[in-house]
DNA sequence: TACATATGTAAGTGCTTCTAACTTTGACAA
DNA sequence: TTGTCAAAGTTAGAAGCACTTACATATGTA
């Protein structure tokens, strides 16, 4: 009995679930063909309703595409949570661990991640805002015990957005094309690792 | 007479020099309104012509577009010619310049810088692909020179990778709205000159 | 069972990119 | 001076898009 309650799938007038399907085809799309060729029609194709069946649950294209840049930002965060749980606080192996997990977002999901950092509507969507302070939090408490401040100062704030930075810099240089012959042969981690280096170096 | 000659205005059937007139037209709204928010319509309307015009001078709005970065490309070379002018070769302070003048053009030109680096169709521009390689080598000859190396070798593309990465991050940083609270006091200039000292310490 | 509400559809508006067929203009050869 | 052609405009319209309105159907609750 319980079980005839839950339809899924589209079996009848009413959906079940459109919500998530219609983000999930979202980002199918955009991650496939690129933020540019992405049209809330496919979307509805993909999902198999109607064309304006998506605006009972979203006020328009844009804040379906925010809710899906929304979506990503939280598993980007679970996973950097993930990341770090297997260093010890304020070592430099936790400063790396940040960064690769910042790359490795980047290469996994890259019109997400170029997305989340130039959404169409910016002023629109707090929940960004919030996420990166969040994080950017972290990092700064990281540095700020791997230099052994006793609280985040202006060094502490100096050296933090260095590494955000360079950090970000890579991740975007990762995902332009044809940029591999710019590269050198050094690992992205052995590249981090020397440059945390440098950074925390007094 | 020959003032006669070059009818600039549109007082005329014939526009005169409708492809640059568009040109104009696509980069003052793409900066203005957002890549999303450009329509090859609106240029139509600001060059004062029909919406099949620009059909005659680009196969599509894509080409159009990317005509405008090519465009931007080459004013950002010029300045960082111009840029490098002061300084002598070799010395950090060009290293430093280089950088100040990559960040200030994101600034001048967010959208531009934006889409030079996430263009709709990688592919079809081979244009900025050679750029690209033309300003890096630039940067890897700086690099080569300050390290006092004989020639770019492994360290020197480290090195140089690392600062671009760096440079770069920092110019998206600076556009991306709502960062104010996490950029430090010190002034960019500043910040470029340590990170510059850090990078090409031993 | 009645009904309010949530969630779907069909149809249509106005905007978009781009094409096709036509018109105007300027240049150049006879 | 004039005839012809290519270049560069035009108008009209096709196809696709985001989004709205009016209507249909299902669900939960009194």
């Amino acid at each position: 009995m319980a079980t005839e309650q839950t339809k899924n799938s589209r079996d009848s007038y009413h959906h079940g679930d459109l919500r998530d399907a219609l983000l999930q085809a979202t980002r199918e799309l955009i991650e496939a063909k690129g933020r540019d060729n992405f049209s809330v029609t496919d979307a509805c194709r993909l999902a198999g309703v109607s064309t304006a069946a998506p605006y009972k649950h979203f006020k328009s294209k844009e804040e379906m595409v925010n809710a899906v840049i929304a979506d990503a930002m939280g598993r980007h965060y679970a996973s950097l949570q993930l990341d770090l749980a297997g260093h010890e606080k304020g070592s430099k192996a936790r400063i790396v661990a940040m960064g690769l997990n910042y790359v490795d977002f980047a290469l996994r999901e890259p019109e997400m991640f170029k997305l989340r950092f130039d959404p169409n509507a910016p002023e629109e969507s707090p929940v960004l805002k919030e996420n990166g302070t969040l994080v950017y939090n972290l990092v700064k408490e990281e540095v700020r015990a791997a230099l052994k401040e006793p609280e985040v100062n202006a060094k502490v704030e100096d050296r933090s957005y260095m590494l955000w930075c360079f950090v970000h810099g890579m991740s975007y240089i990762s995902l332009i094309p044809d940029v591999a012959d710019k590269r050198p042969e050094t690992p992205v981690a052995v590249l981090l690792d020397d440059i945390a280096d440098r950074i925390l170096a007094d």
